[in-house]
RNA sequence: GGCCUUAUCGUCUAGCGGUUAGGACGGCGCCCUCUCACGGCGCAAACUCGGGUUCGAGUCCCGAUAAGGUCACCA
């Protein structure tokens, strides 16, 4: 078999350069020492996973704290999947939640092209040498011909897949190969793989520590029937010129591994390290699966914009789930930025983690308790401007009314913070009963009409607006009294049967009254905020609902 | 089914031969308190099961079980 001349009619000289070309063109990185050069690979399907994100993360804080660089490629081999305007997608979603790449699909770089489809002839320059080399053949087989095979393997329980004596196109001689393809048969180019599955070895996974890999005897397909490369060897080829010194992907690579393994070898490449991560699980019903991007919202990255998490409340989830330490280091190190941390690869769990959002809302209600006013309404109103109604929109034309309802809200100023917010979307629903085309109260009191009545009543007559707040308290008493409440907490706990209820009772009447709502910050303030005109208003709709 | 991986409170986990098995979230209770919160204090809550090795095992070894991943011209 003359494999230079299989190579020059697979693949002409005229579509590929020689070696050395890639070689010189992109040459090993000039970094300091321990510099880590990591990528993230997506496909661009225009669906950004929290999976993403978490991968992204771990190898945005590897490159980036080890003074090196994190990249963008993409993976667009498949043409089934590929969707306009994805790229835009990543680029959009990662920023937000504060991955910036160095280099990468549309942004600059010594490195690129960093879309694969781009990148045919450095793919065909290498299957041709492996061809040469009579590493790689070109196989005619059909689906058919294939399913058949893998029925008489599942049949026979035997390895099932395109190797040894099943591989029949590597048996094929000369003169076969030139009559298929003067006939015009499709084909693909496989992997003459040398390795034996019986062999195994160690291999030091950056994150799983030791595992055993066998080695690989599948001769893997290497480029598509349309010229295109299959994933693991772009995989090969694009992180060696692309000088990845880490490899951190999604742990369902690992049985692939051996693939890989071969694949660098026989092209002479050194294989980088890798870090295999579990991926993000849910509970459903009876069994764990992948957060999927189907059944669960809280899947997509888009979730939490639209819920209006902020970034960097879901960038310290992340964490908590990425290093087992990090939480330790937050809880001594509370306002330093997340970048302070000193990520360990080797600190990944092993096992994957099911996804909390009480966690994460627990995360987010004390980031959000971080902020200050200005802070809060710039943040707020972004959200609104993108994602919420009208009314919504609107809450943020008197920036000076809405900082004062955040300042309170917050708790602001105070010396604790309240923790109320998780997230925009459901702070700005909480604070709807603060501007009158949403307050719309339902009154659910715990007491009697009359009763409430009275109350509602008794203080509507003695309000005033110029009242501080112990003066304004003295007048709850007053009408707490008045109608047989207690206002002594301690009488009232040595014997509640003595009185109706208690002063709080009268306050809560009071709350659901102006705001419609059992819960909310001080009472005072919040009339304070609303004025005399609105209080009273409203103490009035409350009275004539009754 | 083969191969790979994993196994500590409900959840995320610490633990790297000798611990009252620690923390965080969530739950519950108490205190603080004009409401709601915040905060403080406390309670309940775990080593998957067998065998070994060892004076001693959550920790090491071997099994079993369970869970997850994977077996494409998808990535």
């Amino acid at each position: 078999m003359d494999w230079n001349k299989l190579a020059e009619a697979l693949i002409p000289d005229e579509d590929v350069k020689p070696l050395d070309y890639y070689e010189t063109k992109y040459p090993a990185r000039n970094l300091p020492e321990g510099a880590h050069v990591t990528r993230l690979a997506p496909s661009p399907t225009g669906f950004m996973h929290i999976g993403n994100l978490y991968v992204a993360l771990a190898n945005e804080r590897i490159a980036h704290q080890s003074g090196g660089v994190l990249y963008l490629r993409i993976e667009d081999t498949d043409d089934k999947r590929k969707v306009e305007g994805a790229v835009e997608i990543i680029h959009k979603s990662l920023k937000y939640f504060g991955i910036n790449f160095d280099e990468g699909a549309d942004l600059c770089g010594e490195y690129g092209p960093y879309y694969q489809r781009q990148r045919a002839e450095i793919y065909h320059a290498y299957a041709k040498d492996l061809i040469k080399r009579g590493l790689a053949y070109p196989c005619f087989c059909t689906e058919e011909e294939m399913e058949k095979t893998r029925e008489y393997q599942t049949e026979n329980k035997l390895l099932p897949g395109y190797y040894g004596e099943f591989a029949k196109c590597r048996k094929l001689t000369e003169k076969e190969i030139y009559e298929n393809l003067k006939a015009g048969k499709p084909y693909v180019i496989r992997l003459r793989s040398q390795g034996d599955v019986e062999v195994k070895h160690t291999f030091r996974d950056q994150v799983k520590g030791d595992i055993t890999v066998t080695e690989n005897n599948q001769d893997v397909v290497i480029l598509k029937s349309d010229g295109i490369p299959t994933y693991h060897f772009a995989h090969a080829i694009d992180d060696h010129f692309m000088r990845t010194t880490l490899v951190i992907r999604g742990e369902e690579w690992i049985p692939s591994l051996p693939i890989h393994i071969e694949l660098f070898n026989v092209l002479g490449f050194k294989l980088p390290k890798y870090g295999h991560n579990c991926s993000i699980q849910k509970i459903d019903g009876e069994t764990r699966r992948k957060l999927s991007k189907r059944k669960d919202p809280e899947a997509s990255l888009t979730f939490y914009r639209e819920q209006g998490y902020h970034p960097t409340a879901v960038r310290t989830y992340m964490m908590t789930l990425l290093n087992s330490n990090f939480e330790e280091w937050l809880l001594k190190n509370p306002e330093k930025p997340l970048e302070e941390f000193k990520y360990s690869i080797g600190k990944m769990g092993k096992s994957g983690a099911l996804f909390d959002i009480l966690k994460l809302n627990d995360i987010s209600k004390t980031f959000m308790a971080t902020l200050d006013a200005k802070q809060a309404y710039d943040f707020l109103k972004s959200w609104a401007d993108e994602f919420g109604t009208d009314e919504q929109k609107a809450y943020f034309a008197d920036k000076e009314y809405m900082c004062k309802v955040l300042t309170l809200c917050m708790g602001i100023g105070g010396k604790k913070r309240r923790k109320d917010f998780v997230c925009a979307k459901q702070a700005v629903e909480m604070i709807a009963y603060f501007f009158d085309n949403t307050f719309a109260p339902t009154y659910e009191y715990r007491f009697d009409n009359a009763v409430v009545k009275a109350i509602l009543e008794g203080f509507k007559a003695t309000y005033d607006y110029a009242d501080d707040m112990q003066a304004w308290f003295e007048k709850v008493k007053a009408v707490a009294s008045a109608s047989g409440f207690a206002t002594d907490m301690k009488a009232y706990k040595a014997d509640p049967t003595a009185y109706p209820g208690n002063v709080s009772d009268v306050a809560e009447m009071l709350r659901i009254a102006t705001t419609g709502l059992a819960n909310t910050p001080d009472l005072w303030t919040i009339m304070q905020i609303l004025g005399a005109e609105r209080t009273l208003a409203r103490l009035e709709k409350a009275i004539t609902a009754l």
